[in-house]
DNA sequence: TTTGTCCTAAATATCTTATCAAAGGGATTG
DNA sequence: CAATCCCTTTGATAAGATATTTAGGACAAA
């Protein structure tokens, strides 16, 4: 209703106003970022809701006044970093992107890995998110939510024997707390630290420490059927904790080993 | 054999593997998003450190069979998501980022916004967050972190009377805590949530309300110094919880005005 | 007449080739 | 030691060929 339905010529580039520059730094140096500095810019400035169009790379280019290839590399760094959305046909062009969980997670994840996280920061992060998230899933945990958590302890008691599959079980019940904490947020931060975690877990692993895990996470569902949001948050405290100089300190025998 | 051998160290692209795909989605409709996910894959097989020399968009072309075009796209899409860096001149060329914990926490807020994310979740996270933050503080804060803890307060206490100003100094003294933890996911988490959660505070304040946080940091600050993590962690999330029921109900009323 | 399938046409992104400009670093020269 | 020139590399433009997707029409079958 506010955008022209003969959109293509009423002017993205034109609803760039001087005013809240949430992420221009300034000067750009080059042509395309000041491309990608304004579609971001008129994206945060709300005026334009998730699904609309932005036309097609050429009109775009057009509008921003640059040649496609210069309005390609701006579009393609709005693609990567989830901004927009690209789909080719006659029914295609440059679309606001959906939010995309799933990418945030794999974006963290990379970043995460790049800047070289040690794993004791990882594993306190990790204790940070599912403290909350055990708690608010003891407040806002569904019928459904805890249908899946009995599930969940079901697959890790059957697999209780077999190290790899019982960690992956393992992390699918963590997976399922988080969910039932109905909180996106921190779902996409466990999903980020649990790509990078696995493998120290896959390692540490043994029918000895599925059992004791399996017991605590026994524990961990009354504590949520029974609406107790501090006990939750206190048990899974205890336990990453746990977990976590249980970690350390295999890490540091395991690299002493080698 | 197309491929110059002593160019830029002998092949990128041999570097691939059918193994270890971590990121690959299997098939790929696009070229560019084949050459995207063939770096990705050497990167993340751990072969290449940040810092190192991948070549020339020329060369990396050559070595992928694509063309210099093509291979930009591909570049543009690796450089936005922060898996490598470009320079241009006679060293120029493509290397593999250092990681960037801004770009980090910009590309998370981004997604938060796109996403949708409600207030609560985004301060129930912030809660788990700085609490843990604390806690980790208690624990780990040097010298010179406790110095800018009572520089930042100081700061505060002058601002108390300037809503808008004296907000910022409240959001510097709890980054302070978060960097006192010396925990980079947790920093990169707050900066993101910081960007979005700013309007929301800057709102919400009184000279009132300032005195109310002055005090709270005071005791934060003493509980740090005193080395009693738990003390800290507690302070945090009764006044985190605080601040969250008020923040809701502002907004509730807030919303019912307009 | 209605329905379903196939085919064509148009719009669109994808990819290629070619060319020039700008920036940065090193070597040469005064 | 400083200024200048030169080479390499990315930044940007242009024009065109190719692949993909969808709309809509044509045609055949029920």
């Amino acid at each position: 209703m506010q955008k022209a339905p003969d959109a293509e010529g009423g002017g993205l580039a034109q609803m760039v106003g001087p005013a809240e520059r949430l992420w221009s730094s300034g000067k750009q140096t080059t042509l395309s970022a000041s491309v990608i500095d304004q579609i971001r810019t008129v994206l945060f400035a709300g005026r334009l809701a998730p699904g609309d169009r932005l036309g097609s790379e050429a009109s775009l280019a057009l509008q921003f006044g640059v040649s496609r290839m210069t309005m390609r590399d701006a579009l393609r760094s709005l693609q990567a970093s989830g901004v927009i959305e690209v789909k080719v046909g006659i029914k295609g062009g440059i679309f606001v992107a959906e939010g995309n969980s799933e990418r945030l997670a794999e974006t963290i994840a990379i970043q995460l890995k790049l800047i070289g996280i040690s794993t004791e920061e990882l594993l306190d992060t990790q204790i940070a998110i599912e403290v909350m998230a055990a708690g608010l899933a003891a407040s806002n945990a569904t019928s459904i939510d805890i249908k899946a958590l009995h599930e969940a302890l079901g697959e890790a008691e059957r697999l209780i024997d077999d190290a790899e599959e019982f960690t992956w079980a393992a992390i699918n019940f963590h997976g399922c707390v988080v969910a039932a904490s109905h909180n996106r947020v921190l779902a996409a931060q466990f999903r980020a630290l649990s790509h990078v975690l696995m493998p120290l877990y896959v390692r540490g692993s043994s029918p000895e420490v599925a059992r004791r895990a399996v017991a605590f996470q026994r524990a961990l569902i009354a504590c949520i059927e029974a609406r107790e949001p501090d006990a939750a948050r206190n048990l899974v405290y205890g336990r990453l904790q746990f977990v976590k100089s249980r970690q350390l300190g295999d890490l540091a025998k395991g690299e002493a080993g080698d």
